[in-house]
DNA sequence: TTGTAAGCGTTATCAG
DNA sequence: CTGATAACGCTTACAA
């Protein structure tokens, strides 16, 4: 069992190879002023010891953390684990560490922002789908180092994300398409301040649909519930057990529309015969439930901040970039044309 | 706009304080012995300077890193996804940084494991449902720290995990009592050597089960197929397009039960109808797909491992411990008494 | 209880 | 191209 007991330092390897510490921070670290002869005797000398530097050390004496905070609202949600893992892979990648910080409950998160456990500690921060409170803003900034952000537009900071209002719209001229004239909608509430300003761009884009294709605004036809399925569930009964229910219905995200196609079946309502559903994002499950949704490129998301964050952190002070990413309607079995209307 | 221009370091705190550098420390850190007045006075002048403690510079004089490395196959995965935001809460908690790796394909996993990016970083690695080859499984204890595994049975490490042979008894049990005589399984590959022993607990437990309850054996009717959804789909295609199909079919686990549940009905089967689906999970869309499945609480065996890794970061070298968590069926819409038995 | 001073293992500056 | 040597910002004996 090759138990590494005692920790090779520098000097061993400087010993070894018969030159200055110095030297071989230089070589290992791939300066350009080190002849090759001595290069070589480094780089024998550190595998013979089987040497990797302290990255502590070094992060102390160079000032430099390496590291990349990422903070989600909650780690375990789909949006949130697939952002993460796109960034995961290019941040690791670019030899940057990335400390996940999951904010789930508002203690937590009051807790984070008060204390800022970040301080001193990256180079970065990642913020994924988090909008973020004035104070909340003042603090990140107060670390003094690049953010970006995604899921979300933003002001002051880089940020990568979709074009929240046009997915909706895209979702309700397929559904005006195929005739439905009464379109419900599943929004959700705030979920403790996150998500607000996608809600609230994707409710403006349902309406931009309706006066795009000339169609009534019924504000009976928009019911929030909370994020998640269950959500659906509770969304969709709401709108059907109406005396007129809508003969279609969009929700801010698949997994409401998991929940509405759900609750519309147990109520009786066969889908997309008696009433259509649209969701967002093409989540991994949506083939399976044959769900006509607009199909986002969440892992993209996160690569592409990954990449914002390595060039944010070579070139710090850039003006903030903003990328949208496109998106794209899927359609699948959930939706078909208005009962009653010509094929 | 406070942007921390020049940060505080220790010897700012102590000289308005009008103490030694020492004294902060102590202050800082908790320590019993520093006056009720001195500590006063040190905490004052922190909180006037908002000065926070370099985590790098307490790290590189205290040599511990306050830090854990956790390893993933694939962040993304609903799995991983919830275990690493179990364990991220109490290590928040604790006081620990997580730092994350997604070894998603063979190469990233390859150099991880050679190049140990780990070394002289972490204080304690937990890896998820990740098993380890002999090599691999040396280089880990070259850190000479503590490794916490979740999601499989492991031998000289902490683990916690639940009785994968027992989860598939439970299933296979479930439906012979429903009067089902011939049970279909839908299996996984090794996917890169991830998850291998799963897969074979989880087929032995198929075994035990028909053992048990006295149905024969036929390995025509275990098909082996890739993790995921469309992995599900396809080995239920496999099994249905045979002559004599099964009447019922537990899978590895739900994704793969979704899969097969949305195969079935596009080749015009009903489900449970014809037939009878069970899955292992009990994954948040097990609920709307309307599955029985088998449950296992999955944040829940990320905070338990986070506690083990609390716990050995505190009293390093104490015996491995295993815990095992309970599961449970739960029985949904997806199964029924197989067709022409009694009720 | 408190202060002094020697590390911790690098990087970076400045001569040579 | 290479080597001293002073940081980097804290912790920790050891003394006082």
């Amino acid at each position: 069992m090759a138990r590494q007991v005692e920790p090779v330092s520098m000097e061993d390897v400087a010993r070894r190879a018969g030159v200055s510490t110095a030297t071989v921070s230089r070589t290992l670290r791939g300066l350009p002023n080190v002849s090759a002869d001595t290069r070589g005797r480094v780089l024998a000398a550190a595998a013979e010891l089987s040497y990797v530097v302290s990255p502590i050390a070094s992060r102390l004496a160079s000032r430099r953390t390496h590291t990349v905070g990422v903070v989600v609202p909650h780690a375990a949600r789909w949006y949130f684990s697939k952002v993460v893992a796109g960034a995961e892979e290019v941040l690791r990648e670019a030899g940057l560490d990335l400390l996940l910080y999951s904010l789930g409950d508002l203690s937590a998160r009051t807790r984070f922002f008060d204390q800022l456990p970040l301080r001193r500690r990256v180079d970065a921060v990642l913020t994924v789908a988090m909008p973020l409170t004035e104070p909340e803003y003042e603090a990140v900034h107060t670390l003094g180092v690049p953010v970006v952000a995604t899921g979300l537009r933003a002001t002051g900071t880089h940020c990568v994300r979709i074009d929240d209002t046009g997915v909706m719209l895209t979702a309700v001229e397929h559904l005006a398409g195929l005739g439905h004239r009464r379109i419900g909608m599943i929004s959700t509430y705030a979920d403790q301040s996150m998500w607000l300003p996608v809600a609230h761009e994707r409710r403006a884009g349902y309406l931009a649909g309706l006066a795009v294709t000339g169609l009534p605004v019924e504000p009976d036809l928009v019911v929030s519930v909370p994020f998640g399925v269950s959500g659906g569930e509770r969304a969709m009964r709401r709108l059907m057990e109406r005396p007129d229910p809508p003969s279609a219905v969009v929700a801010e995200s698949d997994e409401l529309a998991f929940g509405a196609v759900a609750a519309a079946r147990r109520m009786g309502l066969a889908v997309p015969g008696d009433v259509s559903v649209v969701g967002i994002d093409d989540h991994d499950l949506s083939d399976v439930m044959d769900l006509t949704t607009v199909r986002q490129e969440v892992v993209e998301q996160g690569v592409q901040a990954g990449r914002m964050i390595v060039r944010a952190v070579q070139h710090p002070g850039e003006e903030p970039r903003e990328l949208v990413l496109p998106t794209s309607l899927v359609v699948r079995g959930s939706t078909a044309p208005v009962a009653g209307s010509s094929p």
